[in-house]
RNA sequence: GCGCCCAUGGCUCAAUUGGAUAGAGCGCUUGAUUACGGAUCAAGAGGCUUCGGGUUCGAUUCCUGAUGGGCGUGCCA
């Protein structure tokens, strides 16, 4: 239940209703509405909710509409709504004022609903796969990986709690050009290590990471044949196929300590090997998509709304990293049968997301089912100065170094704090701070306090666990239905995310959470009062900890019981 | 050059996708505990929403021009 969403559509009804009998009285002309739209007022003043059809159809009704809002509100029928009085109120808002049962019956709600609570069938099942992170398995993950993970994983929780049906999926990127660098990399480490580092030039395009180097020592260490005297392309290709693997448990390991399981993990030398990209390429050319020159085969610019053309078959004869995803996405639709798909990608990677956006019709695909997340870059600041290496290592920040410097509830909730939009600083030294500063620690500082009160009014002897008959019309303080009002908007911030795919509102939300019950806990004491109120108040204190948790889950941040 | 994104108190960000008096956090100032965790709370100061022009009942939001910044513009991924 959302009741949020509930609410309005029955003040959408009683709008409806009121109109149409204006109308039949002839006290309108015949006003013809599309679509009545539901606000949420700022001001505490101008009621819980509030509506601007007045103003909307002014030109249909040639009246003022502060008139029109005072008709409207003369035919308007309560009945059996939550609605205590609705009243005109600025240039023509129509302003309603809630009973404070609702508030009531959603308290009770939460408690008996607990773990399920802000779940909701918004999506009606509509099958959708996740695509983030997908990293290149040549390195180790990056800080454009850590938010990419975090901004990803949370889009899914949200789009699953709306009531879709979510699959998350990493696309492993073992195919094409840079596994060829890779290889070429680890070679020219590999002949270092036995020849000497002079003797062997190292690719001017290859991983300088030490990563590498690292990997051809423990291969030296193990290895059973010497790869010196092999064929050249027989070496890479051992090479590769020893440390490939190990890159990728990496990923997966570090993603796991990071809160993050896929579904799939799917491979780009999957869709070579069924032919699938080989496919892809002949439908497009069959299409007539297609055009040759320089020996090389590209996709036409004019079918993706893009100037230039893109290459899909090299001159070499080896199809580009382009093709391939054309062909993911195409398997994605076609043999998968998601109805959406959405993919998180840095905005170092726009310039392919437009293109790929562009393709999608030519490929069959309606491009309103593919949505892309472009979120942008990270910097690390560290003493108020840009970070760019570790400290332990003295190579770039990868996610376990930062793990390990501010751990994964910091990090989780940092890279969820602002819009993928906007550039992203994130504050090393104000992740690590116990204090007040740290928005983390407040969150968490609220769950914990929660528990030790219960915990502390328990060894009292109160009875913390009366949840048979759930009254709560003795909570009239301004913090408690503060709080509760907060309480209540959960489901519908899970809604608003899903269809925003800009979830970073839920660190706001949880954030808010717990300063409105702060606020209840300075104001409003529990322990030692009369017994009604007592209950009452314990019982809106464990309805506040389950969004808190639930709330919490989401974003992958733990609910400590204490700290 | 062209394309995409961004610009809001000292700092970091919001603004229900076009709504009413532009809101929070940090920092700053003042105050609160013989009581459930002071890692808390209450209050205050701080704004020509980068700058022009346009669209309309109404613009931080949409269009347009300028300025400043990020990214892209590969037979890389």
């Amino acid at each position: 239940m959302n009741i949020i969403k509930q609410i309005e559509n029955s003040i959408k009804q009683v709008m409806t209703n009121s109109l149409k009998s204006c109308i039949k009285k002839q006290l309108l002309p015949d006003i013809k509405v599309t679509e009545i739209s539901i606000e949420k007022p700022r001001e505490k003043e101008h009621g819980t909710f509030s509506c601007n059809l007045a103003m909307i159809i002014v030109k249909q009704a040639r009246m003022s509409p502060k008139k029109i809002s005072e008709l409207l509100i003369e035919q308007m029928d309560f009945n059996g709504t939550y609605i205590e009085k609705a009243v005109s109120a600025g240039p023509g808002f129509i302003n309603f004022f809630l009973k404070s049962d609702w508030l009531y019956d959603n308290t009770r709600y939460i408690l008996d609903n607990k773990g399920t609570y802000g779940q909701s069938d918004y999506g009606k099942m509509q099958k959708v796969n996740v695509e983030y992170v997908s990293a290149n398995p040549t390195g180790p993950l990056h800080m454009g990986n850590a938010r990419g993970g975090a901004l990803g994983d949370l889009i899914a929780n949200v789009l699953d709690k709306a009531g879709y049906d979510v699959h998350k999926e990493f696309y492993i990127n073992d195919a094409g050009n840079q596994i060829d660098k890779f290889g070429k990399s680890l070679e020219a480490r590999y002949l270092q290590e036995k020849l000497g580092e002079k003797q062997v030039a190292f690719p001017e395009d290859g991983y300088q990471g030490i990563d590498i180097i690292n990997h051809v020592k423990e291969y030296i260490k193990s290895e059973t044949t010497d790869l010196q005297t092999v064929d050249e392309k027989l070496r890479q290709k051992t090479l590769v196929k020893y440390a490939l693997p190990k890159n990728i448990t990496a990923i997966k390991n570090g993603l796991a300590r990071y809160g993050i399981t896929y579904d799939l993990w799917f491979t780009e030398q999957s869709l070579y090997d069924s032919g699938s990209v080989d496919k892809m390429i002949t439908y497009l050319i069959d299409k007539g998509h297609t055009v040759e020159y320089d020996d090389a085969l590209w996709l036409k610019g004019s079918v993706m709304n893009s100037e230039k053309d893109e290459v899909l078959k090299r001159s070499n004869g080896y199809p580009t990293y382009f093709a391939a995803d054309l062909a993911y996405h195409y398997n994605k639709f076609y043999e998968r049968k998601f109805d959406r798909a959405i993919n998180l990608l840095g905005a170092d990677h726009h310039g392919h997301a437009i293109r790929m956006e562009g393709a999608m019709e030519a490929i069959g695909i309606k491009k309103e089912k593919l949505d892309i997340v472009i979120f942008q870059l990270v910097r690390l600041l560290r003493d108020g100065e840009v970070a760019k290496m570790s400290k332990r290592t003295g190579k770039a920040i990868s996610l376990d170094d930062l793990l390990d410097e501010v751990g994964v509830d910091a990090a989780r909730f940092f890279f969820n704090m602002k819009q993928s939009g906007s550039h992203l600083d994130f504050d090393l030294d104000l992740a690590k701070k116990q204090t007040n500063e740290n928005p983390v620690f407040y969150v968490q500082y609220a769950h914990a306090r929660i528990c030790s009160m219960l915990r502390i009014l328990e060894e009292d002897g109160v009875k913390i666990n009366n949840e048979e008959k759930l009254d709560f019309s003795l909570l009239i303080e301004k913090e408690e239905i503060l709080l509760m009002e907060k309480l209540a908007e959960y489901p519908n911030e899970i809604v608003i995310s899903a269809n925003t795919l800009e979830p970073s509102r839920m660190t706001r939300y949880v954030h808010d959470v717990a300063a409105l019950f702060h606020s209840f806990y300075n104001a409003c004491r529990v322990r030692g009062i009369e017994n009604k109120l007592q209950q009452q108040r314990i019982n809106l204190v464990k309805a506040t900890k389950v969004v808190l948790q639930n709330s919490l889950e989401l974003l992958s941040i733990t609910a400590p019981l204490k700290m």
